[in-house]
DNA sequence: CGGCTTTGACCGGCGC
DNA sequence: GCGCCGGTCAAAGCCG
């Protein structure tokens, strides 16, 4: 397969998970120490305290970053109801939340108190649109393991960072993204193994609801595919699928020699407990004699 | 100035 | 019911 091959991951579309995708993301993995010098005081003194206490180290760049190996599976479905829903209650919010702020203005509160009471309004009335939610429908889940330096992989795909954790009894941080196109559902959450912080776990949810910005850009024979235009159906029996990296000497920043992507049954329809995959590598300039092999490993939920 | 990241707070789900 | 934890929100600030 060549590296410009376009897989369908279950759904979302993965293509050029190399050279171009890796050269626009960020080498400097200090993130956090620096983007401190930009918090307010009180922020800083906080994150300080947790980079301190180990909760935020740790973004330090291993080693080796060359072969990758992945493994996938998908967890239940449903989601337009629940974005639709979502949307209506995010827009009933906006306008009770205007409302409130208009009958500040009318009553004149003053300085901090009255600030204070707005952001309890705020939080009361987010909290009311929320209970009116029925229980949240997961949508399906696809997830892989990359040996990679950088925890962020480019994708082709433009992501949003909307949120980062602390990852109980690990002392790397999970970050959450969002995929930036308007409407798109595509969630997706990256976080470095502990046990061996060489890989990278990253965990897609739901089915992107547009081209892929890589292929518009590229705009080569990728677009006169349709299947790399039209996101799939999830299927239940998945089918093996593998994507290549390419390890080129063009990259502006190490990128991983190759990947591979698999997609596997998996008995439990809600989580991926433990899949095991085996793995073609491929004849990189990295390991051009890599030998087949297999892995087995549990994604933490 | 728009897009993005950071980060504390909040919420719901779940186990006990 | 309570506490823990994962996921999300949104204000504040940075960056190009």
């Amino acid at each position: 397969m060549h590296s410009s091959d376009v897989v369908d991951y279950g759904g979302i579309l993965a293509k050029d998970f190399d050279v171009k995708c890796c050269s626009s993301v960020p080498s400097d993995l200090g993130l956090v120490g620096d983007r401190k010098k930009g918090l307010k005081p009180e922020s800083r003194i906080k994150a300080e305290k947790r980079i301190r206490s180990g909760c935020l180290v740790g973004r330090t760049t291993p080693a080796t970053a060359n072969s990758s190996v992945s493994s996938s599976s998908m967890e239940g479905a449903g989601e337009e109801e629940s974005a639709k829903y979502c949307k209506d209650v995010k827009e009933e919010l906006r306008e009770e939340v205007e409302e409130a702020k208009r009958d500040d203005a009318q009553h004149g509160g003053e300085g901090g108190e009255a600030k204070q009471d707005d952001d309890d309004k705020h939080k009361k009335l987010r909290n009311k649109a929320k209970k009116k939610g029925e229980k949240r429908q997961r949508e399906p889940r696809f997830a892989f393991m990359t040996k990679s330096e950088v925890d962020h992989l480019e994708d082709g795909y433009r992501w949003r960072k909307y949120g980062q954790k602390a990852v109980k009894n690990s002392p790397y941080p999970r970050s959450y993204y969002r995929c930036t196109t308007q409407r798109c559902p595509v969630k997706k959450r990256v976080e470095r193994s502990y046990q061996d912080p060489s890989v990278v776990i990253t965990t897609y949810e739901g089915q992107h609801t547009h081209v892929c910005p890589a292929n518009v850009r590229a705009g080569s024979h990728m677009l006169a595919d349709p299947s790399t235009m039209v996101p799939s159906i999830m299927h239940s029996d998945m089918l093996l699928h593998q994507l290549v990296h390419n390890n080129t000497t063009t990259s502006r920043r190490p990128t991983p020699a190759a990947a591979l992507f698999f997609t596997t049954s998996c008995s439990s329809p809600t989580r991926m407990t433990s899949c095991s995959a085996s793995s073609h590598p491929l004849p990189t300039e990295a390991s051009p004699n890599a030998a087949k092999r297999t892995l087995h490993f549990t994604v933490p939920k």
